[in-house]
DNA sequence: CGTTATTGGTTCAATAAATGAACCTCGTTA
DNA sequence: TAACGAGGTTCATTTATTGAACCAATAACG
């Protein structure tokens, strides 16, 4: 049911490692027939969607897309202040930000804005979904986020990405209980080795987060003495950001993140 | 033929002025059935391209639009230096600035950056498809695009949107040729009443234009002593966007704006 | 107030559209 | 030159899409 949503659920093959896709690859990929995965190209080439290289033949996101982000932005406002105020923060931080916002099937990296001041830095994959038990953006969802994401919690099997993952849900409520006092989270090395994150909150109308702000920082940076930094800049993104979003911060929230 | 595009076709609908729209509008305006159109909305809402607002029912493009924008971002590099060039360029000479880039049913605005400096601004709608015969942009896309949009005119019917609008193919012919040497365009509200637009083309590696840049003014500050700074701005995107997009100038291309 | 439109959403038989195995052609590789 | 995998096509079979009528709820109206 839906060949609306197959045709779409192809764009999800798409990635920051793999921007271009073959019609053969992304048929074994999607397991689809190539007769179908070439019919729903053509659809998502019609609309802009997806864009053909003449040359290699390969397929690759198309110039709709930056329409409906467009269009979005217009009907939600919001993303391009924070990329605004990102960029900023990153120009002060001199280390990575991604914005993730939790979206139907879980948090959803949205906006990255890379450092350019370091050439070793951490890149995020736009496409990624993000988990919650092995990132600082993910623990932060669980603390202020909505309440069905910490039952689920029990239900679902934590996946172990490194040696420091959590998977035990006792020991990520603990963790989760001490985000909701200090309002900040962070992980070292849980989801990918040698990249330490910090995150905060961003929340909606109800008090509740909505999404995470984060600042990614490779492992050989992440010393304590640049910890005050990080975590200013990262207190203004969330309280600024609430409100870019029309959200309101608890009143338990704190006024400033501490070590 | 085709279901996954009539699906896709619905995300037109949404516009500058129509952010949101119900459900029974939609199928009006789509001229699909009240059943068919719900069953789209589900699917693209299921993948992210459509957000029902909960209180008032209505939809809006979803967030998944801003995931694809950034996944663009990777496959085709250009978009978030030309926003910064862009906002730069506006900063400077206070009026909104559009790109606009050549897709497969013709000159689509892609980004808009508007102004800061004035309440009295030109807004543009980024689903807006623009007219060759009565934009500066569509103009200039007529004198360095592709040849076929120049056979195009003789047999398509030009639309007459102002008083001031060309829409006889030989006129139109000679203020191509006109831009063709001076490299840049203008129009005086022959698009919309009280709108002077000012467009300079974006080429590719092929030395034909992929796209236009341009700058819109409102008619109470279009004055002639502003066009050496309007023209040196668009001169400056117009060469630097070009490189950003991987293009090549044609050796014809004048060194500067005129005039 | 009762009436009338209009909204979002559902149902189900009729139908039109999607599917996939096999096939074709062409450029690489062994 | 033979084998392989690439992109793409064909067409009988099957499956999902379609749309008229319908429902409940809300808004507009005399």
């Amino acid at each position: 049911m839906g060949t609306a949503l197959n045709a779409l659920k192809l764009l999800d093959y798409f990635s920051n490692a793999r921007p271009e896709i073959g019609l053969s690859l992304l048929a074994r990929l999607s397991g689809l027939n190539k007769a179908t995965a070439l019919r729903h190209l053509r659809a998502l080439e019609e609309f802009g969607l997806i864009e053909q290289n003449p040359m290699t033949k390969s397929y690759a996101i198309g110039p709709a897309a930056l329409r409906l982000a467009a269009l979005r932005e217009i009907a939600r406002p919001g993303i391009e202040s924070a990329r605004q105020k990102m960029q900023a923060a990153m120009q002060i931080v001199g280390e990575s930000l991604h914005l993730s916002l939790l979206e139907k099937n879980g948090l959803q990296t949205t906006l990255v804005v890379e450092t350019t001041q370091h050439s070793v830095r951490v890149s995020l994959d736009p496409s990624e979904m993000l988990p919650l038990n092995a990132t600082a953006s993910g623990l932060c969802m669980l603390s202020f986020g909505p309440a069905h994401l910490r039952v689920q919690l029990d239900q679902d099997v934590q996946v172990q990405f490194t040696e420091s993952t959590l998977t035990d849900p006792k020991l990520i409520k603990e963790q989760v209980a001490q985000i909701g006092i200090s309002g900040w989270a962070n992980s070292s090395g849980s989801y990918e080795d040698g990249v330490f994150g910090y995150a905060a909150p961003i929340f909606g109308i109800d008090q509740i987060a909505l999404g995470t702000i984060a600042i990614a920082v490779p492992e050989s940076r992440a010393t304590s003495d640049r910890l005050p930094e990080i975590l200013s800049a990262l207190h203004a993104l969330s309280t600024d950001m609430t409100a870019d979003f029309g959200g309101q911060l608890p009143d338990t929230f704190p006024t400033e993140f501490h070590p």
